[in-house]
RNA sequence: GGGGAAUUAGCUCAGUUGGCUAGAGCGUUUGGCUGGCAGCCAAGAGGUCAUCGGUUCGAGCCCGAUAUUCUCCA
């Protein structure tokens, strides 16, 4: 079976046993601090085991793409050296929602690997939990008595808590879990040892495949367990692994999941794969991280400098270095690959067929930067060599320099000091990576207090802000936050008018009232789906109830911005084409930005024709449309726009401005009618990554106030031209008048300066064979500078001194031609010096020339004197 | 969120305790030579040294702020 096959297999077994086939979330999370990606089947389903959301389907089954970088076993750094560590990965799983329990899951598990995927039953283990004493908990002897209905006693093991019991977290869902580990050696090998003696030992052949947990408990603070009324199954396989065992290979990189990469980059490189240790790394390095990097993008995460677009650029770059170093890549390399992902997984997952091009040009630019990054590094580094050529060896803190501020790896330091016969002192380059973690880490730390409880609330708080400004709320809790030195509270409310950022749009603003107590809430975020107040200051005693009331002239403006944003993205996609996709955005009072994929810059007349269709839109009033709880399947049918994926189950909100127009799953607050927005102009338009653009634009007053900014500033204009027919042409001729003008007065300036060099030239007294010239002028240091050169040019074995005078402030330059500095060791520098005590100042310069600046312009005819006798 | 750096000609970059009327290569223009592969030679144009402010006799260089970009850490 081919891998695409074995995908497909698992999907249709599940759906044969009446399992719904969900889509596979996206890997990158949004609006969730404790991760960034999705790295585990189970993720997208978290809302259902907590009991916090129902669920629409009993049984669910499906791939989902997880990405790990970092983690007890796994270090980014590690993978691509041994043959089972990924960055990227499929985990196959099906889940019960209080449907089935382990007699099924454990059935339809030997069934599935054996009877149709054909393994064989005697290469198979399993374990199941055994029982703590700590937790008061027996051996689970229920999945045991199934599992002895279906294979043999001697192969079905007991494990320990920490390899057969699965807890969410600290608190939450829980329960003993159920492991089937297949032993893939040689005959010679298990003849050996039994493979019964390696399960759990971590021998890389006999490993395991699939996990079955149940969950049945749930931990309290306490650390004590519940069992929960509704039982739920949450299983997890490896694909990759999966596929290696059914291929009957030693590695996971011997799967036609990602030979395909590494017989293109074998044909790129005319290395062939297995032929040395260090290009097989390689090899595997970028096939692993090619897959990574292009599902993160498809899910709309960019490389970039920091979170979790920086774990994905530093996800690439390990690519890059490795092709750099080992497979001797110059040029970027790594989105040529691309096609032939697209080729074995375009069909599983959509979006990265959907989304080849943007993929490719992102990973290239990317490529691109990198490459140009490492250039530099090694252009300061051989200059570094070059600086400190007696010591060899690379200092620590320069190591460290080269990495922190140049993003030049270390490795590639060391390899390069290597080959010059240099080392590198590593203990250096840790102690300056250990300055700037501590360094990052106390500017990152905040102080919360502990939350005051006021009042003991269920549910999450209730967002009233879509119908309402205003409402009678209850205190739930508060607490103080500093970080910084400055201090502030936050608020949480049993209901809410405040809208809290999210999906681009920022908090409300606005006072929370209670009697004479006004409390000012200057921003409103979300924490862990928790709806927090900020306010700076809050009164003593705490009232309990308040008041509720949004700052509705910023709301308003701000709902004119949003729904001129959705307006905005369908007009692109009229204009430019389907391929226009959102890839980010900015919502508040002032402006919005939106960021979306398109190849090129947009020609004068496609913003025109964008702009125009959003203004036609808003005299259209257009009354918006909205469906506040809708199944995803429904808002699909509607052709609502969504980027790929969004969480399984989850009832979204779908607002439209004319059916066929604009329709979009949105959760922000919009105007009743496109009238209210008044003006649409776009401000700006650029490029912020390869094949993303973005625009900025106005709506409403400040719309209104900048088309009447640009119309004064025209009159001003014209009529400073006194109000010509053709203001261009008027501009054009001035300009044309004024270059010409400027030559002319060059010119004349010139000659003035060559008569001016003349008549000085002519003073030139010969005293001991030098031609000397004191002269005293009307000029500005500038000046007189420029004629000490002109003069110099004319005239030689110059002694100049010119005492200028400009607003009252004296100055001295002196010159001196080149072969009497030589000749009589004169030194324009100290002359100037000493001559500069005569005006109350100083100064200084080189040896054939220099100025001074003093006080006393009266002192300027003796500098002239004292200047001469310097040659008497 | 914090640290480090960069910004000089169309492009890639030099510019050394502040002394500079700011340079190189490539590109470009003009002229001449030349049967070709990055042709050769000569001459020229092209810079508010990111912006604003400060220190100084003098700032591309030092100091402060701003903007943009890069980079590391969280």
């Amino acid at each position: 079976m081919n891998s695409i096959q074995i995908r497909q297999a698992f999907l249709d077994f599940f759906s044969s046993k009446q399992h719904f086939i969900a889509n596979s979330a996206p890997m990158v999370i949004k609006n969730d601090p404790t991760l960034m990606f999705t790295n585990a089947g189970m993720n997208q389903f978290k809302d259902i085991f907590l009991g916090n959301s129902p669920t629409t389907h009993l049984r669910v089954a499906n791939t989902q793409k997880c990405l790990r970088v970092s983690g007890k076993h796994n270090d980014l750094e590690e993978v691509g050296h041994d043959t089972y560590h990924h960055t990227m990965f499929e985990m196959l799983g099906n889940w019960s929602f209080g449907d089935y329990f382990k007699k099924e899951a454990i059935a339809w598990a030997w069934e599935l690997l054996t009877e149709v995927y054909g393994l064989e039953k005697d290469r198979l283990y399993v374990t199941v939990f055994g029982g703590d004493k700590a937790d008061g908990l027996d051996p689970d002897n229920e999945a045991f008595k199934f599992w002895k209905e279906i294979v043999s006693e001697d192969r079905i093991l007991y494990g320990s808590k920490k390899d057969n019991f699965w807890e969410m977290g600290e608190t939450g869902p829980c329960g003993p879990c159920s492991e089937i580990h297949i032993d893939l050696r040689d005959e010679n090998e298990r003849r050996e040892v039994a493979g019964k003696d390696l399960v759990n030992q971590g021998h890389p052949q006999v490993v395991e495949i699939w996990n079955l947990v149940f969950i049945q408990f749930n931990r309290l603070n306490s650390g004590e367990l519940k069992s929960l009324p509704a039982k739920h199954v949450d299983t997890g396989m490896g694909f990759e692994r999966l596929c290696m065992a059914l291929q009957g290979k030693k590695s996971n990189y011997d799967t036609d999941v990602f030979q395909p990469y590494i017989q293109k980059l074998s044909e790129m490189t005319g290395i062939a794969y297995g032929s040395g240790k260090m290009t097989d790394v390689a090899m595997r390095v970028v096939s692993d991280h090619l897959r990574a990097v292009a599902f993160a993008i498809a899910d709309g995460e960019l490389p970039s400098n920091n979170k979790a677009g920086y774990v994905i650029r530093r996800i690439l770059r390990r690519a890059i270095r490795y092709g750099y170093t080992f497979l001797e890549f110059r040029e970027p390399f790594v989105h040529k690959l691309l096609p032939v992902m697209v080729e074995n997984m375009g069909k599983a997952f959509p979006e990265i067929a959907a989304q080849q091009d943007l993929i490719s040009r992102v990973i290239a630019e990317e490529e691109a930067t990198f490459l140009r990054t490492l250039s530099v590094g090694i252009h300061k580094f051989e200059q570094y060599l070059a600086a400190h050529s007696h010591q060899k060896l690379v200092d620590g803190q320069f190591a460290f320099e080269l990495f922190d501020t140049y993003g030049f790896p270390i490795d590639l330091t060391r390899l390069m000091a290597r080959e010059q016969g240099w080392d590198v002192d590593m203990e250096g380059f840790a102690a300056g990576m250990e300055a700037q973690k501590t360094r990052s880490r106390a500017a990152a730390s905040i102080e919360t207090g502990d939350w005051v409880e006021v009042k003991s609330a269920a549910a999450e708080t209730r967002f009233l802000g879509y119908d309402q400004m205003e409402a009678e709320v209850e205190l739930i809790k508060y607490r103080q936050v500093s970080s910084k030195g400055k201090t502030y509270y936050q608020l949480v409310l049993d209901q809410t008018p405040f809208y809290a950022e999210s999906g681009g749009q920022v908090g409300d603003r606005g006072v929370l009232q209670s009697g004479e107590v006004t409390i000012e809430v200057i921003d409103t975020q979300k924490e862990n789906n928790l709806v927090v107040h900020i306010a700076e200051r809050i009164p003593h005693p705490m009232p309990s109830r308040f008041f509720a009331r949004v700052d509705e002239a910023k709301r308003q403006q701000t709902a004119n911005n949003h729904t001129a944003t959705h307006l905005l993205h369908a007009a692109l996609r009229m204009v430019l084409g389907p391929h226009v996709q959102q890839k980010g955005s900015l919502v508040n009072e002032e402006r919005l930005r939106f960021d979306f994929s398109h190849f090129a810059k947009l020609t004068a007349e496609e913003i025109e024709k964008v702009e125009a269709i959003v203004n036609a839109r808003i005299r259209e009033n257009i009354i918006q449309e909205e469906h506040r709880e809708m199944d995803m399947a429904e808002a699909q049918k509607m052709g609502a726009m969504a980027l790929f994926g969004e969480k399984y189950g989850d009832k979204v909100r779908v607002i439209s401005f004319d059916k066929n127009f604009s329709t979009e799953l949105c959760g922000g607050t919009h105007v009743h009618s496109t009238g209210q927005i008044g003006l649409f102009r776009i401000v700006s338009e650029g490029a912020i990554a390869a094949g993303i653009r973005r625009i900025e634009a106005i709506t409403g007053a400040e719309a209104e106030k900048y088309v009447n900014a640009r119309l004064k500033e025209l009159e001003a204009v014209r009529a400073l031209l006194r109000a010509p027919k053709d203001t261009v042409h008027a501009v054009e001729q001035l300009l044309e008048q004024n270059e010409s003008l400027r030559k002319k007065l060059d010119a004349a300036q010139k000659d003035q300066a060559g008569q001016l060099v003349e008549e000085m030239a002519a003073k030139a007294e010969k005293l001991d064979g030098v031609n000397f010239i004191g002269q005293l002028v009307e000029m500005d240091a500038k000046m007189a500078k420029d004629l000490a050169y002109a003069i110099k040019n004319k005239v030689n074995n110059l002694f100049l001194v010119l005492g200028h005078v400009a607003e009252g402030k004296p100055g001295i330059v002196v010159m001196i031609s080149e072969n009497l500095v030589k000749e009589r060791k004169l030194h324009a520098g100290n002359i100037v010096r000493s001559l500069a005590a005569h005006i109350q100042g100083g100064g200084g310069g080189q040896p054939f020339f220099a100025t001074a600046g003093g006080k006393n312009p009266a002192g300027l005819d003796k500098v002239i004197s004292e200047a001469r006798k310097l040659l008497a």
